[in-house]
DNA sequence: ATAAGTCTGGAAAACGATTTCTCTGAGAGT
DNA sequence: ACTCTCAGAGAAATCGTTTTCCAGACTTAT
């Protein structure tokens, strides 16, 4: 129960607890006779230094705060695991915390984060309008990364996916097998995920010479729910699409929900294309076609950027885009129609 | 950059450091007036108590630690939730770590949890044989919540869920609907959800007359690949089964990839009851009838068991066990028989 | 042989909060 | 009016480390 101090240590090896400090820290300027005395009592005793008097002490710590969007989103579930293996490889351990897209829960918890004093922190954030708030924490001292929704002007560290080419790659795709009257179910505007792949989707059109109709854009929250409403939307228009364009993945699975229950094939009767892999996205009703994103390489680059800015704080900020890659399965026609 | 200490706060409002923390912590015994100016320069300055301070004098913390065996397995984002709302409505924090099912980094976990004095730990266990580790712990004095795979007997509070039962239910459910020759793809014996559910599946069938072949128990290792690997040596078999228990999500992912790999029809040619549900298990190629957990309440229950210990460590232990619910869809082939 | 310089390791001051102890002053009781 | 009591607030110790400063001891050069 009374757990084993410096002191204890420092007793049973007959030193002070300064020489046992030296020892830990690997201070050269020890004698091997003591260093030997000393590490043998931290054996014996089976001493584990106190990580938060050292964190006082140090006014650091070796905790990486997460503050993710939404967690029973699987998408981040590969996020989550590139941050921790990093971390992990580095010796700092994770605070994870869900925002729940609720801007009140997530200012709560950059609150926590900073009276936690965290070496840094990445987050998604729930809405664009925060910067009051990063600002503060950049005021405090504490490094923030952005991941996956990031104004590209704002000064901060940020790892994002270049989402506007891979919409408007998903949308040549779908032009490219012969779709003309393609919709798309997008994200909130005030995000940047949902607004960029907008643009994508538009820009395809456009330079493909296809009409751009205000009709054929749905505007959703990028939850499941929001996918079924809309797509139903669709398919109760008098000229339906022939082919869906959908930004993340909860959305496409509503969706694909959608479609299934009125029995209409996918992609005989509407192709879909959808943002966001997920390991059992070729298991599904179809499997689908889909604007993969590098999660658990997100995951790690933002961790680097964190780790590379706190050993030296004064580098530029610098963001992050990777690449997309299109995965195409059967939700998109591509076999049927070659 | 040099944050706000109680000192600053009893510099702005001229008192003494001792009389703001009475009020940071609501002692009574300071006068009203006195109270307000403390109040107000903390409003002021935007004062807020150093966390690690806190917790290096009050030697307990307000972080609960969380140990889950593989994070890649979406079976666990609930339970994540589910620890994490509670935890949130009760202001604690949580440090997530991610042991892989790898026993070294889980004992490195519990290491770090030690040392970072964390108030409480809930952790999957990757292994069965921990009970060394755990006793440490436990004498250390950090409660520990056992979840989902749990000897009944180890003296540690517990939550987990009716395996053999949740098991019965479903192979119950197969040999109704006029199922015979029944396979199943079960998890490890040395984990207790292995185990039971193959006590499950097992009890199930005698109590129906129906003769146990080890021919057809495959033992996974709860991974897809696996769920794959051990449903083809079932198909390749000489007389296969009708239909397959697969005892966890992942491995049912992985059979149902290999049924649909060799054109197998589900549920027409091969019957197929899964172990876990997940929001999409109904969008799946067959939608799968599973055994589901009631994952958010067993963060939530864990979650509460530990708090429940925090407020009071004599109590006694208890091993909390929920019940499963079969949820019907079509990969059992209920709609085509009945 | 002595002075100067190098090592070693101990004592003590931080880090920021809490808590016990102590002291001051006001109010009450005689 | 004097003492006793008690409330309220400050001083100081404490939590477990790290780190600076300093004092001895030993080495080396003159």
């Amino acid at each position: 129960m009374p757990s084993i101090t410096i002191h204890d240590v420092a007793d049973y090896a007959g030193v002070s607890r300064a020489t046992v400090s030296r020892v830990l820290n690997n201070n050269p300027a020890v004698d091997q006779a003591l260093r030997l005395r000393v590490e043998d009592a931290i054996q014996a005793l089976g001493y584990q230094p106190n990580r938060t008097a050292r964190r006082l002490r140090a006014q650091s710590s070796n905790v990486i705060g997460l503050i993710i969007s939404d967690i029973r989103n699987p998408y981040f579930l590969s996020i989550i695991q590139g941050v921790e293996d990093v971390a992990y490889a580095h010796q700092m351990s994770l605070i994870l915390c869900n925002s729940d897209e609720d801007p009140t829960k997530e200012q709560m918890y950059l609150r926590v984060m900073e009276a936690e004093h965290v070496a840094g922190l990445i987050m998604v954030p729930s809405q664009s309008s925060e910067e009051q708030q990063l600002s503060r924490l950049k005021k405090i001292g504490i490094p923030v990364i952005l991941l996956d929704r990031v104004a590209d002007d704002f000064e901060v560290d940020a790892v994002k996916v270049d989402n506007e080419r891979g919409a408007a790659d998903a949308v040549r795709h779908l032009i490219a097998l012969g779709y003309r009257r393609i919709a798309t179910i997008t994200g909130p505007v005030h995000l940047t995920t949902g607004r960029e792949r907008y643009t994508g989707y538009r820009s395809a059109l456009e330079a493909n010479g296809l009409a751009y109709d205000e009709a054929l854009v749905k505007i959703g929250n990028f939850k499941t729910e929001s996918g079924y409403q809309l797509t139903r939307e669709l398919l109760a228009m008098a000229e339906p699409p022939d082919a869906i364009f959908v930004s993340n993945n909860m959305m496409t699975l509503g969706a694909l929900r959608a479609l299934r229950e009125q029995e209409i094939r996918v992609p005989q009767e509407m192709a879909l294309v959808g943002f966001d892999d997920m390991p059992w996205s070729g298991d599904l009703y179809s499997p689908l076609t889909v604007v993969s994103q590098p999660t658990y390489e997100l995951g790690q680059e933002a961790t680097n950027l964190l780790l590379r800015r706190l050993a030296d704080p004064g580098l530029p900020f610098r963001t992050v885009i990777l690449q997309t890659r299109l995965i195409v399965r059967e939700s998109c026609g591509a076999k049927l129609r070659s």
